[in-house]
DNA sequence: AAGTTATTTAGTTAAATGCCTAAATATGCA
DNA sequence: TGCATATTTAGGCATTTAACTAAATAACTT
């Protein structure tokens, strides 16, 4: 379960808009990392630093900054691979967070009828 | 239809402490207006301005500022009667925000199943 | 071992954020 | 009209954020 830091760090991560174009194209397989390309099959979901680096206009480390924070706030995972890194999704922590959307709608609008059940009656 | 700035915005906006207590609150009913307290009876989701200011310690101006960016973010609506303003949920971006994630988890697993399909029947 | 590739760390800088106090505005009430 | 209440605007200041370049680290390749 996500506490409520866990979340603030989560919305701050995506408040960027680089940082929201990454998560973006991790979760839709917007990216192929160049070493891929010899063997496509291997995820749509899988890239590398410098992969996703080429998509912006900003520097190498800048990027990895990014990643850094999007890998800290449970968005992303990174694994190391020789001397590669590959960036997944980390699709719990989305699956968790719509999750909580989801549960705040119901309650909202179960507390709605509770509340207004006589107003509704009269 | 959110797009993505006013996705971004509303990241922004629940990416701080603050402004997502005062989210929380006004969505689950966690303030009771003052003013309210005679005729409690009309709504657990309404509020003003200086009610949510007595629950932090920060100054009046500060909150203010806050509750701006979240009506800014469409998080929040803000009604002024007489010389109160009246603030409220606004469950419809919330659902909208919900349902987005609800997608990009239900996309990732499609993609997933597809992509992985004949690694499956092998 | 030396060079290449991939990524991170360190240090700097400009802009944005979040807070404050004081003053302004807007409405209500006597 | 004049005082009280509710909220916002303005201006200032400290901290954080997001960018950069240069240098360091780590692992592969010849």
């Amino acid at each position: 379960m996500l506490d409520m830091q866990e979340k603030i760090k989560i919305f701050k991560a995506l408040g960027n808009e680089t940082r929201f174009l990454i998560f973006k194209n991790v979760f839709t397989g917007g990216y192929v990392c160049s070493i891929d390309n010899k063997n496509p099959k291997v995820s749509p979901h899988s890239t590398c630093v410098s992969t996703i680096a080429q998509h912006f206009e900003f520097s190498l480390p800048t990027i990895s900054k990014h990643l850094q924070l999007l890998r800290e706030a449970g968005i992303i995972k990174m694994q190391k691979k020789s001397n590669k890194i590959y960036i997944e999704p980390n699709i719990e922590t989305i699956r968790e967070l719509g999750g909580c959307f989801t549960k705040l709608v119901e309650n909202f609008e179960n507390n709605r009828e509770l509340f207004f059940d006589d107003v509704i009656l009269k």
